[in-house]
DNA sequence: TAGTGGTCTAGACCACGCT
DNA sequence: GCGTGGTCTAGACCACTAA
C-alpha cells in the first residue's frame, strides 16, 4: 500500500486527502509506469489500497481525467491516456507542404548547450537568478524549406539528462521527448504572437524589412510550473495558427 | 419549487438529475435574474427546494463554477459572477495606443441587416440551409486609426432582437451586449489566424500586396453550440495576440 | 456563535461492456 | 451474469466568514 506520508512538500500537511492521492497516482503513472492504454486498478480496489472511501478516489481521479491523463469508460475501466500531443499543443502551427496538405514541420536541432543564467528567462521560468539553463537552437522545416527558427531555454537541473543525448537522437516533437527522458510533462502553455522586422535575433533568411512572426511561449508542467521558455520566428506565408479559447 | 419536468428537450428524459438542476439554475440566473454579486440560495436550501440531496446540488453547481458563471467562497456563499468578458475572449487582441498603452479597440458598427442564408456560414453555425442570417459590418479603432475590419454573422432567429436596435446604441463589446439583449452567452471560441493579401474582401485601406492578418472565429454558447461566425482583417503592425493553451 | 462551503464516509441502485 | 464506472443519498465533521 502506497504511503501518503512520505510526500516531501510542506503543503502536503494541509492538503486534502484526495489531492495527496491524486499526486500519488500521478507519480505512479509517470514513474512506476502503468503502461498506456492499460486500465489502472478499479475505483474500489484503489479505495482499499489507500484505505479511503470510493468517493475520495473518484475525486482524486476526476482532475486527472480533466487534465487528459486518464480516460474513463463506463463499464470497462479507467485507462492511462498517454497524452495526445499531436492533437493539442502541436496542432496550432499548421503548415502546408508542396501538395497543399497540412503537415507538422520536421525539426533539426542546431545546437544544445548549457549556458549561464539569463535574468529575463530565469524569471519567466521561476528559477533562482543563478540557476544555469539549457539552450537549444532548432530549425523547423516543411519539405526543404525552413519555416520556423526556434530558441528554447530549459532549467538545467530539471533537464540535465538532455545534455548527454546525441543531437540526432532527438525526436521531431520535443514534448513527448521531455516526458520520456526527463519525466517532465507539458500540459499547458501561454503564447504570444507579434510581428517584428528585427532580423538580428534569428537565422531565417529574409530580406531586411520583411515582417516576421514572433511567437513567445512559456510551457507549464502538470503542477502549473513553467518549465520551458521558447521564442520562434517564422515567415507569415502559409502560416496558420489555430486555437480554442475558453 | 421549480419544476424539472417542464423541460422541453427530449434529452431531458434520460439526463441525470444534477444536469437538469444545473440547466434550471442556469436559466434562473439568466431569466428570472438573481442579481450579479449576490449570493444564490445556499446548497442546503437548494437541496430542499429541488428535493434532492446536497451532494446532487453540489454536482450541479460544480460545472457552473467551472464555466465561470458562479463563484464559491467558503464561509460566505455562492455568488453570481457576471462573466468577466474583459479578461477572457477580448484580451487576446492587444493593441497599443499613441502613448504605448495596451487598449481595447473601440468599435463602430457600419451596418447591420438581415441577409439570406450563406451555405458555408450556415454550416459553420449548425443552421438549416435556409435559415436567414444577421450580418454586421464593424470597424475597430485605436485612437483614430482603423486596426481591424470585421464581418459578423448570427442566426437571425436567435438574434432577432438586434434588428430593432439603433446602431448607435450598440456597446463597444458585443458579447456582453448579446447577453443583455438576446440572452446568448458566449463561453468559448475557436480561432484561426492566417495571412492574406487579398484585399477585395474588406475595407481596410492598404497597399496592394501588403499582408493582412485574417482571423476567423466561431464562438459558442454555454451549451457548446456555435452562435457567431466572425472574420476580422487587420494590419500586422502593433498587433499582439495572446492565448493560453491547455 | 451561527451559517456557509469543503472534505469524507458508507452504501444503494443504475447503465454499460463484456463473455 | 458479472464487474466496471455513473448517479444519488444521508449524514458526520472541518475550515472559514461574519456579526
Amino acid at each position: 500500500m502506497p504511503s501518503l506520508l512520505s510526500t516531501t512538500s510542506l503543503a502536503a500537511l494541509t492538503m486534502p486527502l484526495y489531492e495527496r492521492i491524486r499526486i500519488d497516482i500521478q507519480s505512479r503513472m509517470i514513474q512506476q509506469g502503468w503502461a498506456p492504454d492499460e486500465p489502472i486498478p478499479t475505483e474500489s480496489v484503489l479505495a482499499l489500497e489507500y484505505n479511503v472511501s470510493v468517493g475520495t478516489i473518484r475525486k482524486a481521479i476526476e482532475r486527472l481525467v480533466q487534465d487528459g491523463l486518464l480516460l474513463k469508460i463506463q463499464g470497462k475501466g479507467t485507462f492511462i491516456k498517454r497524452p495526445d500531443f499531436k492533437n493539442s499543443l502541436l496542432r496550432f502551427f499548421r503548415y502546408r507542404n508542396a501538395l497543399g496538405q497540412f503537415v507538422v514541420p520536421s525539426s533539426e536541432i542546431q545546437s544544445l548547450q548549457q549556458v549561464p543564467a539569463i535574468p529575463y528567462i530565469n524569471q519567466q521560468l521561476g528559477l533562482d537568478a543563478d540557476t544555469p539553463l539549457i539552450q537549444i537552437e532548432r530549425l523547423r522545416m516543411v519539405d526543404t524549406t525552413v519555416v520556423l527558427s526556434e530558441s528554447i531555454w530549459l532549467s538545467q537541473p530539471l533537464f540535465a539528462p538532455l545534455l548527454d543525448i546525441e543531437l540526432h537522437l532527438f525526436k521531431n516533437l520535443l514534448y513527448p521527448f521531455y516526458y520520456e527522458t526527463c519525466q517532465q510533462f507539458v500540459l499547458s502553455a501561454n503564447e504570444s504572437l507579434s510581428f517584428t522586422n528585427d532580423h538580428t535575433d534569428n537565422d531565417l533568411a529574409a530580406n531586411v524589412g520583411d515582417l516576421l512572426i514572433k511567437i513567445e511561449r512559456v510551457a507549464h508542467n502538470i503542477e502549473g510550473l513553467p518549465i520551458e521558455y521558447r521564442v520562434s520566428y517564422g515567415h507569415p506565408q502559409n502560416f496558420r495558427y489555430e486555437v480554442r479559447i475558453s
